[in-house]
DNA sequence: ATTGACCTTAGAGTTAACTCTAAGCTTATA
DNA sequence: TATAAGCTTAGAGTTAACTCTAAGGTCAAT
């Protein structure tokens, strides 16, 4: 049985942050000595190591507590209920990493396009595209 | 002259956010008429399209308030001040793309593990990896 | 018995970037 | 002259995921 740092020690969480997902129902102390002391049993444990590896791959904690409650009663759950989180959590992330990469390219061309040198600002490329509602995808092409 | 309604018909921002917008210093309206409303000029036009071209890049508003400042005296300052706080913005870029990137192959690698159908999730292959800690970091090959 | 590390709770604070509300003027339209 | 649409302000609420504080009780070691 686990006091709560030992517990933030196996997993890397803090005592802060395990109490915490105890308030969101993502981790529990099965049991409590008389003083109020949380003891964490294996089964706690695995639920938190549950937890941490959903939390690292990049699920939300609401994510995780709807994975927790399929893994509590895994019998009334279909793997298509799992599947469907995880596909659903993929296409955030593709169209997370699409909107960053869109700002890559814009801000790649900004750097290209600037000497960044110690020369006063006055004829920066990169003020005059921003003065000039350059994004993405609106490349300006030559100097009209 | 335009009144706020009309700044943000230009540039797509709501007049609530405008009045955030100058809260924070980023947009102007240099005149007010005796009632107190707001009118835009020219200038404090291409201002506030300034500062939507930069937030459509995906500037944070500290980032775009440092690149006013430069904007309002561009001969106090030069190009690399320009190039670092770009540059600085593209790394940022870079890491949360890369953390997606391995979010996105743990989630991918999840998905085709998992038959994804109507069966009970008793075997799910999702869930036993979530159970055993798998990341990106940390494919287990083979059933040991 | 004392010290220091650790535990408890409720609740407030943090960050970014909005977003909305309330209460009350002003302006434009019919 | 109504009336609706739009403007003003200060300030509160939202979201996610923590993070910290205060005030106090407990536990292990000396």
């Amino acid at each position: 049985m686990l006091k709560i740092s030992e517990l933030g020690a196996r997993t890397g969480l803090s005592p802060h942050t395990i109490r915490f997902y105890e308030k969101h129902g993502l981790i529990e102390a099965s049991t409590r000595n008389e003083a109020g002391y949380r003891f964490y049993n294996d089964s706690d444990v695995r639920r938190a190591e549950f937890v941490k590896t959903a939390r690292n791959i990049g699920f939300s904690l609401n994510d995780i507590g709807q994975l927790l409650s399929i893994r509590v009663d895994k019998e009334s759950h279909s793997c298509q209920e799992v599947t469907d989180i995880t596909r659903h959590k993929l296409n955030e992330v593709n169209e997370r990493i699409a909107e960053l990469e869109s700002m890559r390219t814009t801000l790649a061309r900004l750097l290209e396009s600037c000497c960044g040198g110690p020369e006063q600002a006055t004829h920066c490329s990169i003020m005059d595209a921003l003065d000039n509602g350059e994004t993405a995808s609106n490349q300006q092409a030559g100097t009209a």
